[in-house]
DNA sequence: CAGTCATGGCTAATGACATTAGCTTTTGAG
DNA sequence: CTCAAAAGCTAATGTCATTAGCCATGACTG
């Protein structure tokens, strides 16, 4: 080895505060490597370059983003778990917006490795339903979208009206609980 | 006037079948000037600088999308009509991918104004269920939020397994449907 | 029909970045 | 103490966006 100094995940932190302080957009090598206080070719040393970078930071998100969400749902089941589930994505998101809106971004690799371990708690969440293999599969998939298209959009603004976020989540909360609920039969 | 040759809106036509091509990724004036069969400086003739350039993008989707919307949901109404939007809407991401991708690339300004007109067909649709003028306000923004969600994790291709998402979207459309029709009581 | 002048295009130049090449310093292992 | 790998650095390249300033054209005016 040599010198202790910088190191990939300590890049991947100083980016992400990057990312926290000035959005998703100022995220460069440039504005990175002036933080770790070194010069931009050295970032090469720990990553192999921007798209990489970018795939280690979402990675890191999701690990997060899982972490909070295991957390929120421990030890509750069905309604309540979802109702737990959906509250701590929102506030993950409300807490750290750029930093959400900052996933997306990568490509595959690392990232749906993280991606799976989040979606394996969004399944053991659903199990409470008594939902088939498939049937969770399909949950599962809409729980995401719910939640991550809500996400998105209060993380960008695009709510303009004046009505409280939070009741229009209760709205969606409801609706997820109660889609749930009943396993569609006729349409 | 001068020459006839290039306009804004040309400009935006190249631009759109340059993404729906090649990724939003490949959008750069220089390729967009390349396919105009134009120097790239030209296109400052036309369009102040990309940022306005991916807003008039974004604003010809959003009009694009509020369109097939719109006729979807001409003549229908309640359960029918939603069903119908949320189809069209899919259909509309399946269709251009990298178009809907290229959405949210773009701040405010023209963009929320051509949001507003997709807002007031999502807003009539929900009419139908007799909602107050903020119970409405609440389940247009849960449309969005589920349909974006789900547009936008498809368009990446977030959705691994081979479950059908034909079925999937089935779920989520009952799930909107049915949420709606119950206007949460208790929890 | 000649004369203007705004429009649309062009070339050249600048500055931000990412990325690569090649050199130097540091330091842990032996 | 020696030395090789690790981690930095400077210089160089190529791609972009954006600006400045010049030229051609053709739609109107008179």
């Amino acid at each position: 080895m040599a010198r202790a100094a910088l190191s990939a995940d300590a890049v991947v932190d100083v980016a992400l505060r990057l990312v926290d302080e000035e959005g998703p957009g100022a995220l460069t090598l440039a504005a990175v490597a002036s933080r770790a206080g070194v010069a931009t070719p050295s970032l090469y040393k720990h990553v192999r370059n921007l798209a990489e970078l970018r795939a280690l930071m979402s990675a890191r998100i999701m690990d997060e983003l899982a972490e909070r969400i295991g957390e929120a749902v421990l030890g509750r089941s069905a309604d309540e778990a979802i109702r737990a589930l959906m509250t701590a994505w929102r506030d993950y998101v409300l807490a750290h917006a750029h930093r959400y809106s900052a996933l997306g971004q990568a490509p595959e690799p690392l990232v749906a490795e993280a991606g799976e371990r989040l979606i394996g708690i969004l399944l053991a969440a659903l199990r409470a339903y008594g939902l088939e293999d498939s049937e969770a599969i399909h949950a599962t998939r809409c729980l995401r979208a719910v939640m991550h298209g809500f996400a998105v959009l209060e993380a960008e603004n695009a709510f303009q009206l004046p009505e409280k976020l939070d009741e229009t989540y209760e709205l969606l909360v409801h609706m997820v609980v109660t889609g749930l609920r009943k396993p569609l039969g006729g349409a």
